[in-house]
DNA sequence: ATAAACAATAGCCAAATGGTTATGGATTGT
DNA sequence: ACAATCCATAACCATTTGGCTATTGTTTAT
């Protein structure tokens, strides 16, 4: 029902096929559609429909370049979901606690 | 299609009602499924299938006593996740980055 | 001018998802 | 002993999801 922006970027990192095309995006930089069809091992349409998931959680941007569409990673737009596990993550927390830890370490 | 448990993760997190039941029991600790229908606003037969869900993920555990069942988080079962916000997540880095600049100025 | 390439959309389908009521098994209260 | 409570499971249903092929609109190449 909620339509939150955290809610969009929670349920487009649901699905295994689009979290490998923002990785791929995040690790190789901007990518066509094209390009993208190929790492992911399903059809061009499913590519795109992927896509525009992605987009409406404003994971990914787009650029169109004449007949081909660029996309590339966005992310900051996983802000609401780090924001989410500040506030339920206790693990979290410890994690920041060996951060402060490590880094009072190497200031000594 | 994997069966990892980031992705049972990630699924599990997907829906808006199984975070607030996920959210529900970081707040306020341990509480009996009785408790947690109260809270969701769906059926209780719902809410098990739920706690279903967030059990294969590890996201929750529970503790039988008498007829009662009751379920806490597993904040730790975060961790998946975590690790992947470190390696696909560049803003969370640039969150580390000003956590460091805070501890260095609060050391200085 | 035609053909080929790229990406989005439409239309379809099977499977998964999230919900419901009904039921059953176990425990507790009267 | 009987009734009520708690929770899980079963059976069912509507909707959503993720995939496909076919098509269309552009743009580029021949």
């Amino acid at each position: 029902m909620p339509r939150t922006n955290a809610n969009y970027v929670f349920r487009a990192l649901a699905d295994p096929t689009r979290r490998a095309i923002f990785e791929e995006l995040t690790r190789q930089g901007e990518q066509t559609v094209h390009a993208l069809t190929r790492y992911a091992g399903v059809s061009q349409p499913a590519v795109s429909k992927h896509l525009t998931v992605l987009k409406r959680a404003k994971l990914v941007r787009h650029r169109r370049e004449g007949r081909e569409t660029h996309y590339r990673a966005q992310p900051e737009a996983l802000g609401p979901m780090v924001d989410w596990m500040e506030k339920y993550g206790a693990f979290w927390r410890d994690r920041f606690d060996r951060l402060e830890t490590v880094l009072e370490r190497m200031d000594a």
